[in-house]
DNA sequence: TATTTAAGTGAGGTGGACTCATTAAATGGC
DNA sequence: GCCATTTAATGAGTCCACCTCACTTAAATA
């Protein structure tokens, strides 16, 4: 065949450094939620993007890279408006309860990219050096931030660790998601935000188990004595424990 | 080189299955923990397990499969003697809390195995088909069979959905063993279930929405107390625990 | 227009999961 | 004890995907 007759190569084309990122990002972000990321091949994604997998390597040293690329770029649209809309919210119940339907609404709108997220960058060895570790930091401190000024204001009580309540929320919001981000189940972000708000606001309000005013003093002496017979084994069975 | 003068090959010996197996499990086993699943190599299980990569396809039909034979072979181990501990705990506090803390124990007992098992063998596509996902959702299921008596016993109050207590407590042992488990932080098993337990038993019980120590909060409280009694416990709570 | 720069290319290199024809160790009949 | 049969074990080889690099050529610059 005469290099006349070939069959047209490709246009080249030399864009802006910022446009090929652009469409390479996105063509990444789209085989990735596809596929998934073990599953998608750099091969896919070049083609995707309109270059050859030679090109993706001048602009991304790995494909790992590129992968936190994309949630980097998620993470910047998911957090723009985040501390404006917080500010609009007011008590502490609200406040929480906001963040936390926050969070499950984002699982519940892009479960593709939120299963990526979870799934296949955070297992990833150097994850807690990365730039997407940073960033989801900062989010989990923005919630602890609201419990503490409901324990500032006297309206939760301190006792349990912020580091316990914060996992609750956080691991609570991923476990309960974790069928629908498969595409195997339903959650409805409403419900769940409102059930885990109280559950946790609950856990966190005045009580007798953990601290009570000063007029409880004898009840919180009476509970502990309780609980110290629980401990005491006396061989003896109550009709209760037969049901 | 001469025939007779190489280097004498592998002296070829035929195991039986079983044996064969055990040895190749455990090759994997250890390799897996070792450098994690994705790092490992096929090659590396075989001469680990003194077999070459061949063989290990006459047993396993991919490495993958290997790792769920590894992982199931773990959960043998650790539930052959669950039940029957759980039977030495009575009361509804105390066999919750044993519960989240035997979790927390196995976590904080092997957790190359559970990083495993959580970061690379649960996010697989098939992985809510497998046995594994089958023998973890009994083992959650008891979590909540022993919540569901404190609610019958009057303990707690229905009205929470169980699923999101079940993911609070899961999700939350996740969270807290995190770093943990990549070898890059600390917790305490005992300070967790202790903190975790109370929170979530303290989310399911009637509330007393009056901050106050009224007469009446107080009897409601000391009622729940003594059902609490009710049932009696051998086992004793620690409360303060080493961080 | 001639020269310089670097974006883009695509043909390999490499490494690891998996296959299969062949070899030989165990087994059983005689 | 010997041969036939079975099948565990082998290891050379295939395939595929990530990644590299020497080269091409479109744009920028003088």
């Amino acid at each position: 065949m005469s290099p006349k007759a070939a069959s047209p190569p490709r246009r080249r084309e030399r864009w802006p450094r910022d446009e090929r990122v652009a469409a390479i990002t996105e063509a990444a972000r789209a085989v990735f939620c596809e596929k998934g990321f073990l599953e998608s091949s750099t091969a896919e994604v070049a083609a995707r993007a309109g270059v050859v997998e030679g090109t993706l390597y001048r602009y991304f040293p790995s494909k790992r890279a590129l992968l936190l690329h994309v949630v980097e770029r998620f993470y910047e649209r998911i957090f723009a408006d985040y501390e404006q809309q917080l500010m609009g919210v007011r008590g502490t119940w609200n406040r929480l309860r906001f963040l936390i339907w926050k969070h499950l609404s984002v699982l519940h709108g892009d479960p593709a990219m939120c299963r990526l997220i979870m799934h296949e960058l955070r297992p990833s060895p150097d994850y807690r050096r990365s730039s997407v570790f940073r960033l989801n930091r900062r989010y989990t401190e923005r919630t602890m931030a609201v419990i503490k000024e409901g324990i500032a204001a006297g309206e939760l009580v301190p006792g349990v660790p912020l580091t316990i309540v914060r996992d609750m929320i956080f691991g609570c919001a991923e476990h309960h998601s974790w069928a629908y981000l498969r595409g195997e189940g339903q959650f409805s972000p409403e419900a769940a935000a409102d059930a885990l708000t109280d559950m946790v606001y609950r856990g966190l309000q005045p009580q007798a188990l953990t601290r009570s005013g000063s007029a409880d003093a004898s009840v919180r002496r009476l509970e502990q004595a309780v609980r110290r017979l629980e401990g005491i084994s006396p061989a003896r069975r109550t009709r209760k424990a037969a049901g």
